[in-house]
DNA sequence: ATTTCAATAATTTGATCAAAAGTTATCTGA
DNA sequence: TCAGATAACTTTTGATCAAATTATTGAAAT
């Protein structure tokens, strides 16, 4: 019989773990990060946790001190400006290209993610709602079938995951406004130039959103 | 005493050499790497050389295949486009930081290297070639002091490594032109725009260059 | 000669251990 | 009470080993 799954490494499944723990805000920055505790966390051996901390360190997700500690980088503001300079080329290349190869039964994926988002929203979860706006993205993105934007989008994300957390946390998910509907729009009509456009709209709004985290 | 040299830990020495292997064009594209050979032709045992390999998969420098095989990724037009896409976008911005913050010493610096980079075009020697225009973009590139376009802009020459030396043992070190001298020119005359055209324009020629050997 | 199947070899993976390095706590002496 | 030194604890790091997985070799059958 042939086997359908196949099963993934401990360090695979390790480094999804925490790379979702830094996504949607299990994690501050500052906040160190002990091979040990991590390991003993999650109820492992330190091998497998070495090399996912390893691979989150590469993609700059943590960052590794002189004296050998590794913590989650803080945000400052030239930080954040690098962060929206490729963001806002690589993010909108993603989209057009995903709206060129989109299905209908991709976009009433994209609106049952959006419908998440909005009810997150709603309710205040602050968790949820960076959960859902992170799904609706890179379900998006993923269409493009663009390994190298995608996997640099992805590295962005995880520097301002823990930022999004905090200042969520500080003003409540009431400030938030959804900008995917405009998106969503655009990939109905078949109009890759408008979805280029909304995304990054969203993308210029989400980052003057955490901009008022960030210390000079 | 104060000790004056922080010891590096292996894994980090073999993340280095490996890594220039992969930008210096000591390994192609499609070559199998394996933890084993590495370890043993580096003089080291498994670990380091294991977390070395991590590091270097997340980067995007190599792949990690389904049969958990690891390997030096190959080039394809549709992936060139990624990469010249961001560095296009990177780079220029790399450039234009640096020009701001250019003292005249690091002009000097940047023309010896330019200097290393046409002799060796001159004599054909191409890993001299590679250094030096690595040694020279990259210098250049460290006084703009934006860590995060820097490592974005390490992992893209990762990327292109395998791929450019392989165009250039192909065509000779006959068909490179030293875009350089432009930007330096435009340092000397404290012009950031100019300066950030400059490495532009080098980038799409180089991408250019690249484009002969990528398949389709 | 080619294909199939089993056996062998090589490699990855995760656990464990010892040594090195760093951190924290305690104790001492003023 | 407080500064400095020593001790105890924690963590990282690299080596080694066993199990699991994959590749390769070789033999047998058609």
């Amino acid at each position: 019989m042939n086997q359908l799954v196949t099963k993934k490494p401990e360090h695979e499944t390790i480094y999804l773990r925490v790379r979702d723990m830094i996504l949607f805000g299990e994690v501050v920055p500052g906040q160190p990060v002990t091979i040990h505790g991590l390991a003993q966390a999650i109820g492992t051996g330190v091998t497998p946790a070495r090399e996912a901390i390893r691979r989150l360190t590469a993609a700059g997700a943590l960052v590794s001190r002189e004296n050998r500690r590794i913590e989650v980088p803080d945000m400052t503001a030239h930080r954040l400006e690098q962060i929206e300079l490729v963001r806002l080329t690589v993010e909108p290349a993603l989209a057009e290209a995903a709206a060129k190869r989109c299905k209908p039964h991709d976009i009433k994926e994209l609106e049952r993610l959006d419908a998440l988002v909005d009810e997150a929203i709603k309710v205040g979860d602050i968790r949820g709602y960076l959960e859902a706006n992170y799904h609706f993205h890179f379900y998006l993105y993923g269409l493009a079938d663009a390994q190298i934007l995608h996997r640099i989008a992805e590295t962005l994300w995880l520097r301002i995951g823990p930022s999004l957390r905090v200042v969520c946390g500080r003003y409540g998910t009431a400030n938030l406004v959804d900008h995917h509907r405009k998106a969503t729009e655009a990939l109905w009509a078949n109009d890759p130039q408008k979805t280029k456009e909304a995304i990054a709209q969203d993308i210029r709004q989400g980052m003057d959103f955490v901009r008022q985290t960030s210390a000079d």
